[in-house]
DNA sequence: CATGAATGAGCATTCATTCAT
DNA sequence: TATGAATGAATGCTCATTCAT
């Protein structure tokens, strides 16, 4: 009698069809995403694919999520000390393509908020994550040193990091090159605008 | 003598057709457009718009190219006077979502951004026309009142300010939801800190 | 007990496609073959066809690939006799359009030559197939009576004999009309041409 | 005022039409002959070709018909003397692919065969020139030295000895690769076994 | 003679999805 | 949990043809 051993590379299916479906769309995008494409990168068939996920869309949505999750556990795990402008500098660095792992991670954040422009169950996730985000931010810039900066404004300061930010990120990736030092220099440049009183 | 009547209706086929792809890329999305949407929306038949353009890229780009133009055309038209502060607002608020006609405009210039993300072709258009309003909006920066801005330092500052703006309008359409007066305030606040000293 | 009932209408639908395509080449010719006619022919989605054979060509090289298959049983099928004349005009008899059937396939195997005097891979099976017939018309010419032929001399006089039979199948059907009375008469002749001495 | 000088150059647009479709036809096949292939390849407009072709019918039966002329010049263009073998060797060389120009004029013969078979018009034109040039070849064995052959009889070996060449000639092209040596050889023992008493 | 605009049918292929196993 | 058969709509694209110039 043949015992059944195997525990060998039991990574959750799912996990693996996510991860197939981010590698599509950071290197062709989201419209280029099809369950066939996803099937063949994930190494099962069509049918399998469907078997976890029933549309499509809940894929896709699935997907964003998964990003979301992560962005949030990024920012989340930055480390934060007493030096504000080391803080903030910490937080904004994980947003920009400072090299090729960030770079994907931008390239499908692109490709969401794009699709979230048109399709609004996306733009409620969107909406989410940016509140998110600006909140983190925001406190980190609240704690600044010289006298706390009052939180409506240390927020109306976070919307306008984040937008740079990720204003800078997009131009990044979507003019095809960019150099790692013009964008560290326009993020310092940024933080001394932000923090001078 | 031959009165001229009708001009009607003698507008160009290409550029009904690119007309009809716009209206579709900010209504659906880029992911949306076909030969057949755009014939149909152009009100002519599937071969007349291959009849215009070969292939479905070709036509993207015309399409993109005349965005393109049309920033350029835009921006170069804003009316500058002596007041720079008021010239910066003028030239930035043209990118933000602040109308119906503007949101549009800005739903377009995401969906092609996007997708320069991973079509070379359009990147090149992306980085050309990302050149040239950095270059405009440095432009009204150097003319700033007290003592001439070096244009180098001009350059770097516009780079932010166009991400800031493009970052502001990215989160707005991308988050379903966004109002005026936050977009307003926040491009204040934008410029104020871009001219502080 | 369960009786088996119904066998019916359980062949494999690949068999039933590649029918279908040999039907329409037989009737229209190859070039009026259309994934959409055999998908009407054979009764089946468009899908469902493309579901089997994956690209158009895999379908027809599929289809040729059964042609030869064919060809290959019928004429290892005609039993040999002691009788050399005989036999050789059994093999060959197979290769004329004779009857309806054999006009068929005649016609069938017209338009893959054709094809295949463009198509290289196709070139590869037709070569295969001339090979495969022509050692076995090689074998029977072998045979004859008075003193063994020369294996090299019974393969050239096969390769005659077979371009002889084509040939005049070729003239048949492309010529739209034929006798059988002066195809055999031919063949006769070709035959005694052939084992003279 | 300056005069309209220029003869140069004035092919008949007719005639390279035609010469475009047969190298298409030779290099790709008839089925991927298309009035647009043939306007890019003669290096005019679509609306030209359509203008000296009102259908693609009419522009494949033309160029047959010039096939066929070519052929029947060709075949009376053989000089024949008194030798019997050398006459009936020098028409049947000019169906086989000796060289590469024989080779092209094969493959577009063949090509137009196959599609005779289903195309009544064209099994007409086919059904012509196959007579024709049976005809010919029948009376180059008529002349043989020993003894006159009776008319019937040589026209019946002379329909033999066509179809063997065209056969050969089918062969050749459809199996992808040959070589002249053997086809010469197949042709001399052809010849001898027709002229065999 | 020659061109280009326009058309609509047809092409092979990809798509998301349903269902039985 | 996974697979393959089947479907029908949609994709980009090529086609032959008509017509006005």
């Amino acid at each position: 009698m043949v015992p059944r051993v195997e525990p060998l590379s039991t990574r959750p299916t799912k996990d693996v069809l996510t991860d197939a479906l981010l590698d599509i769309t950071a290197q062709h995008g989201l419209e280029q995403v099809s369950v066939r494409q996803v099937a063949a990168a994930a190494g099962v068939s069509i049918g399998t694919v469907q078997h976890h996920f029933p549309t499509k869309d809940a894929m896709v949505t699935a997907a964003f999520t998964e990003v979301v999750r992560r962005i949030r556990e990024r920012v989340a795990g930055v480390a934060l000390g007493p030096d504000v402008h080391r803080n903030l500098t910490a937080v904004l660095r994980e947003l920009l393509p400072l090299d090729e792992r960030r770079a994907t991670e931008v390239r499908i954040q692109v490709a969401f908020a794009a699709r979230a422009a048109t399709t609004p169950s996306l733009a409620t996730l969107q909406a989410g994550i940016l509140a998110d985000v600006g909140e983190a931010i925001a406190g980190a810039i609240a704690r600044a040193g010289r006298g706390a900066v009052p939180p409506e404004e240390a927020r109306a300061l976070a919307r306008i990091a984040l937008a740079a930010v990720d204003g800078l990120a997009l131009h990044a990736v979507s003019s095809g090159s960019w150099d790692r030092t013009a964008l560290t220099d326009a993020l310092d440049r940024l933080i001394d605008m932000l923090l001078a009183r």
